[in-house]
DNA sequence: ATAAAGTCTACAATCTTTATCGTGTATAAG
DNA sequence: CTTATACACGATAAAGATTGTAGACTTTAT
């Protein structure tokens, strides 16, 4: 289960991207994009935060200030957002490569028979959640008009 | 990542499930499950228990008593073991099918943008993860003799 | 009977999640 | 140059999950 800061920084993200394919380069404050997307804004100051800091937008502060995207969606990986917001994706700590750690209780990590086959799950499962990016997320939308299935939009 | 708990179940079941391979139908009581595993026993009581509630093992009582796989290693399958244990697997709690749950802020499933594209990622996960059983774990043992990578077995 | 083994319920320490609050800092406008 | 507006940052805290431990009870072979 990802968590709710990670939902929440994905919809913020959505009102962003959305925001940015309009053209228009003006930022959008915190408030406005709790407002849109649903979340608590005391919150989101925080997730923004942290997103801002793994480079994908920037923030703009005083008077005329706020959020804009500044890298292109297709280029804003899922996975790595993950891994900002809710750490590891690993099943194992043993399988992590950005945040490896051996498991305090195994003594031979190559003879291990559940990092094995876990090691193997995951492979796969990076190949594919490494090709997602933020773009996949902003065109699957609907014909009518972009939603992000949050009750605040309706 | 997986929790502990999950680790310490699938430890527990290669023991049995080493034992089982051995062709001898001899209950192993939780203090020995415990010693080789390397799991604490008082904490492995509860574990056994929700896998024996699973239908993987059988709980054998009084004198000598202990606990025996009662399916064959190919039948056991890690997603059931890991739902039965973790909770669902799904990454949201709308794409859980057997413990599916509307996101409270969500007032259009069909329409998110966020279930979307995390049903496409979690249906392929779903085929990989399915197919696992603990005859592959066992099998993914090493030439040697076979080792879950516990200190305790060294 | 009694000893050995699983069963069941409670409890608790620690960590993670999900926030909220207060205060500080930057900046555009007037 | 003051002030309103907006982001920045650290502290705190409630609630829940995780990881166990403890004690009393039940079952069964000898």
């Amino acid at each position: 289960m990802i968590t709710q800061k990670m939902k929440y920084a994905l919809k913020a993200l959505l009102v962003l991207g959305d925001e940015a394919a309009k053209g228009q380069p003006e930022p959008l404050t915190i408030e406005e994009i709790a407002r849109r997307s649903g979340t608590p804004k005391r919150f989101l100051e925080h997730i923004l935060l942290e997103v801002r800091n793994a480079g994908v937008i920037a923030s703009i502060r005083g008077r005329s200030g706020g959020y804009v995207m500044i890298r292109k969606p297709s280029e804003v990986s899922i996975s790595e957002l993950l891994r900002t917001i809710d750490g590891p994706i690993a099943p194992l700590p043993c399988l992590s490569r950005r945040a490896y750690q051996r498991c305090e209780d195994c003594a031979d990590e190559a003879a291990c028979r559940i990092r094995k086959v876990f090691a193997e799950l995951f492979w796969s499962y990076l190949v594919m959640i490494d090709s997602l990016t933020l773009e996949d997320m902003l065109r699957s939308g609907v014909a009518a008009d972009q939603l992000t299935g949050s009750a605040q939009e309706a």
